[in-house]
DNA sequence: CAGTATCCTCGCAGATACTG
DNA sequence: CAGTATCTGCGAGGATACTG
């Protein structure tokens, strides 16, 4: 059987897992966010081989992540740029960035933070509120299905949500 | 060559892609956080294989996210239960939620949305703040190195925050 | 029901060489 | 420098059968 493609799921992460849940996409997304354009300089900062490397951005460029721009008319190199549904991602990387600050590392070594640039002010970390403010736990989520989805999809999420299973 | 493990970069997203950043461990943790905890009920959600699934459930109490105990002492029945540090993956799958949502349906047609338990509120979208609450765009993003980052982790951001790269 | 064991296939990714 | 082309292999992951 060939490998699962989650592409078609009707799940809005598992649609995401599919364009960046890779190791090398999500390491190269994050890159290009503080500033990385280059092949060369992609190459040297994750250690991947030319031809990976190559794959992986045709296909974020195909996922519409990345935009591939001549550096200047005439020449023959290209920048690799974050499009608006790449530069998106930040949030999702960051989030992503302090889980792995917070539990992968002894307290206190991690060994990068993020800041805002030209400010010595850290980031918040990324938390989950209402759109009034008011802070939520894990445990207070819930995932509804919509009109827009499958049938068994609406069930499977009635029931859960129902506590019936 | 073997292929690369990310375990042991000194980058905080490299560390969480290495736990979460396969396509079924993402989709698990999900389904742990809306309230699903038997293997069977995993089984039949995500649509994967009994070895597989068994292999990521175990993976994923080995790296600290899952729990697993007795539903009842003498049965012989296991909950998968998020830790805390599971539980801390919240923030990260809604972000990439919300960003399948925004990106990868049609407008108004995303099959699912969050919304806090017993209550009509959706979920604000999430956003880079600073502590002090000012909103943050990606490209005001900055990763520092600290004191704990090897020596060339240390001149490869200090280069990029220079833009000498 | 909750897995483990076995087998097998093919896709990811590494090395290397080559081109404009 | 910025890739593409070709070869190769390991191992993720799928099917299936079996066990307590």
């Amino acid at each position: 059987m060939t490998r699962t493609s989650l592409s078609r799921y009707p799940c809005p992460i598992a649609r995401a897992a599919d364009a960046v849940g890779d190791k090398w996409s999500l390491l190269i997304v994050r890159d290009a966010l503080v500033g990385v354009t280059r092949f060369s300089h992609f190459k040297a900062r994750l250690g991947v081989s030319a031809n990976i490397l190559s794959e992986r951005l045709n296909a974020l460029v195909d996922a519409g992540v990345l935009d591939r721009r001549p550096t200047r008319p005439g020449v023959q190199r290209v920048d690799y740029i974050l499009t608006p549904k790449g530069r998106d991602l930040a949030p999702a990387l960051i989030a992503l960035l302090q889980w792995g600050q917070r539990w992968a590392f002894p307290p206190g070594r991690s060994p990068v933070t993020v800041r805002a640039r030209d400010s010595a002010e850290a980031l918040a970390p990324i938390a989950l509120t209402t759109p009034s403010g008011r802070a939520l736990a894990p445990s207070d989520l819930e995932i509804v299905a919509t009109d827009a989805a499958p049938k068994a999809t609406q069930d499977s999420y009635a029931a859960l949500n129902a506590r019936q299973i």
